[in-house]
DNA sequence: TGTGCCGTGATTTTT
DNA sequence: TCACGGCACA
């Protein structure tokens, strides 16, 4: 078996894999770097890698393989499955890092003092407790907004920094101190304390606790580091602290680590993703041996090289020359509109053309823009002309309000202790518990440290101050969700799931009024339903039977991109850029290219947030195969407000060689103008000079550490060596000055936000002392 | 306790 | 533009 396995692959690795490649794949003793340009072959070398491995008699569940989405591991998964066969890839130790050390965390939930059936809360959970908290509090939460505290506590995590590390952190308390928000440490210490009682984890705990359990079990460590002795991890670049030090001490003992990444790929340093990690992987593993793939298989000469000059205006990059043996390829056509309809109408109309032309599927077709927000008007535009699409992202599955009221049912069966999913639905559907009356049984929960729950089922011996009829209808609720708790248990995971739809009282709830809205909800359950039932299918060995808390550990880290349904299939894909990553397209139409909006005014700042925008549409043009088309408007409504546009610079920075610039934009006599009431239909040749004319004030930047008094410096005062406080980064060093105004740009190490290198004329600093 | 109106802020990106 | 939270009122 083994030998006709070996056989097999050897034939396929001389058929499949280039010179690199392949020594790639056979390098598989101790450390190595695999920097994988764009459409370079990566995934397959990875699953050819992993292939190896088990034909050279390594066994399955030794290989640990690291991804970042569901998708990316499900489709690795499936490409091993048909090289070693279904029995094999499936005992292979492979997912998103979320999913494997959740795993992991399950089996050794007692050492972090949880329980195996903790819930995970995502991001509103996690944001709603925190805005409980912060009222509890009783903080202005105008200054505490639950999402920025989320996002302060969330980076904490990432830095494996926990309250007490926080606590006593001088430089952090006095951050926070200057910002008018020293309550965050705080906040955080109760959160944290919540969730335990809750037993839950949020995404972050998961890398988190991972760290702490290695870092305060050792027996447990050394049991994963020999179990994994192949590692293996997906767009290294993208991991941040906690993922680099997890992988770092799981590898320690056998050193047999490969990363695979491509610097120029970097697009979340947002969530906290060090590229200095990919950077580094040579000062943490000296002996580590080194792949570049550089031929692209993808796209034609065209796109790769036009992708190359756009990001070779990064600095600090590894130095690699991707190149295309492909066909020269059409140049990009780039597209002028009026309006943000417009540029929709005209994508579509490029679309329908183009399927046409060259008899292509509508699945060959993908429009890529930077903000999900854009994607209505070209839902629109397609719609009217009858071309089937899908979007990716947006208001997800499981994000939708009869879903999740569902599964809030489900996780409170499972985890009784879970706050959040009890504050959901402990009046919904309606039963005369209103506010007062949890705000009641929440004021004694949290007096005397206990869970929501916890406090209701003895609230027939405690006095929180209800009246008989209060009580009542508590004991009501407890018990459905009593009965509920003991079904989790004893029933199949789809009876289960019937059984409270029905018995919730949230069928009847929908049944009510029959409006298209409430039909689709209904509809929306029943795919729930349906997916339960697959699960169930997929899972099942035996007659033993599978319970909700099976489903509710995978479902928690799922998103909606991950459930490809078969009717999707030959449909247009609209999507942001970043989900777009790993992706590949015939046809790709990057849209919205304009100044303030790809770059983000966000990003406008910080050279460093500036060249993640450009790695950002260096992604998105290397999706493109065939053909790519980059458009923007020169007006368009944003946050509701007309608003005039200018061609975002990137398009600039494209080797002009690569280009057809647009003429004139040619306005077909139908398109559709459509403008809500009486604003006049600006020309599309509106001179750029008029369009500076700004509508609405620019979007003020969000200050997080600085109040309404802030005033910043004068950019031509800041020196060397002073101390400054920054809106967004907090307080910092100046540690150099290059240029001269009104270009100088001044390099800065943020304590908190790390080193930024600025551009003096837009940063606004305050100086502190000097 | 439930409903509806109003004002505000959000839109960068996600496991 | 839209969604959400706070508030007043039934």
């Amino acid at each position: 078996m083994l030998f006709l396995l070996k056989t097999f692959l050897v034939a396929a690795f001389l058929n499949d894999l280039n010179e690199i490649q392949r020594q790639a794949v056979e390098a598989y003793k101790g450390p190595s770097l695999i920097i994988a340009g764009a459409g370079s072959g990566k995934t397959r070398v990875l699953t050819y890698r992993i292939a190896f491995l088990l034909s050279n008699g390594i066994p399955a569940h030794s290989i640990l393989a690291l991804t970042f989405t569901n998708k990316a591991a499900k489709e690795m998964k499936e490409r091993i499955a048909h090289l070693v066969g279904s029995d094999l890839a499936r005992q292979l130790w492979m997912g998103t890092f979320h999913s494997i050390f959740s795993r992991i965390l399950r089996s050794e939930a007692e050492k972090i003092n949880f329980n195996n059936k903790f819930t995970i809360y995502d991001s509103s959970d996690s944001k709603s407790l925190i805005g409980t908290i912060i009222k509890e509090r009783k903080l202005d939460v105008t200054v505490y907004k639950p999402s920025d505290v989320a996002s302060r506590i969330s980076w904490a995590k990432n830095n494996l920094i926990t309250p007490n590390a926080y606590q006593s952190n001088s430089q952090l308390i006095t951050i926070d101190r200057t910002a008018r928000k020293a309550e965050i440490v705080n906040v955080y210490t109760d959160y944290m304390a919540r969730c335990k009682r809750a037993n839950a984890l949020d995404f972050d705990d998961l890398l988190l606790y991972t760290n702490i359990l290695f870092r305060d079990a050792p027996d447990t460590l050394a049991k994963y580091q020999n179990g994994f002795k192949y590692i293996l991890v997906d767009e290294y670049q993208d991991t941040n602290y906690a993922q680099y030090l997890i992988i770092k001490k799981l590898s320690g003992i056998h050193k047999n680590i490969s990363v695979v990444g491509d610097d120029a790929q970097s697009i979340y340093s947002f969530r906290g993703a060090k590229i200095e990690n990919i950077l580094n992987f040579r000062n943490d593993y000296p002996d580590f041996q080194l792949f570049k793939l550089e031929q692209n298989y993808r796209s034609t000469q065209s796109i790769v090289k036009a992708a190359n000059s756009i990001i070779q205006k990064n600095k600090g990059q590894i130095q690699k020359n991707v190149w295309s043996s492909n066909e020269m390829g059409n140049k990009i056509k780039v597209v002028e509109a009026a309006t943000d309809k417009e540029e929709a109408y005209i994508v579509a109309n490029e679309i329908a053309e183009t399927q046409i032309a060259d008899k292509a599927l509508y699945s060959d077709f993908a429009i890529l823009y930077r903000t999900n927000a854009q994607s209505r008007n070209f839902e629109e535009s397609l719609r009217k002309r009858s071309i089937p699409y899908k979007i990716y992202g947006g208001l997800s599955f499981f994000n939708r309000k009869e879903i999740k009221d569902l599964i809030a049912y489900f996780r409170l069966s499972v985890n009784p202790d879970d706050d959040e999913a009890f504050k959901r639905i402990i009046n919904y559907p309606a039963r005369g518990i209103g506010d007062t009356t949890l705000d009641r049984i929440s004021t004694y929960a949290y007096a005397n440290s206990l869970s929501l729950w916890k406090t209701i089922s003895m609230i027939q011996t405690i006095d929180v101050g209800l009246q008989k009829a209060g009580v009542a209808k508590i004991m009501t609720f407890a018990n459905l969700i009593k009965v509920f708790q003991d079904a989790a248990i004893m029933s199949d995971a789809y009876e289960y799931a019937m059984q409270v739809f029905n018995q919730s009282g949230i069928l009847q709830d929908l049944q009510v009024d029959k409006t298209y809205e409430n039909i689709s909800r209904i509809e929306n359950i029943e795919a729930l339903m349906n997916s339960i039932k697959e699960f169930i299918d997929q899972n099942k060995q035996g007659d033993e039977i599978i319970t909700i808390d099976n489903f509710l550990e995978t479902v928690s880290l799922l998103t909606d991109a991950d459930s490809e349904k078969d009717e999707d299939k030959n449909k247009v894909s609209l999507m942001t850029i970043h989900a777009s990553k790993g992706l590949e397209y015939n046809y790709v139409y990057i849209v919205g290219l304009e100044e303030e909006l790809f770059p983000s005014a966000m990003s406008l700042s910080t050279v460093q947030d500036i060249e993640e925008e450009r790695r950002l549409f260096y992604v998105a043009l290397t999706r493109a195969r065939k053909q790519a088309m980059f458009s923007y408007a020169n007006f368009r409504y944003k946050w509701g407000q007309p608003t005039f546009c200018h061609p975002s610079r990137f398009i600039d920075e494209v080797d002009k060689d690569f280009l057809i610039l647009p003429e004139r934009a040619q306005i077909e006599s139908n398109a559709p103008f459509e403008f809500s009431d009486n604003n006049t239909i600006p020309k599309t040749k509106t001179s750029h000079a008029s369009s500076k004319i700004p509508l609405v004030p620019a979007p003020t930047v969000k200050k997080t550490y600085v109040d309404a008094n802030f005033v910043p410096d004068a950019p031509e005062t800041i020196k060397i060596g002073m101390t400054v406080l920054h809106p967004n980064f907090g307080s910092g060093t100046v540690v150099e000055i290059q240029g001269d105004m009104p270009n100088a740009k001044a390099t800065v190490e943020f304590i908190d936000a790390g080193s930024k290198t600025l551009l003096l004329k837009f940063a606004k600093l305050k100086i502190l002392n000097n």
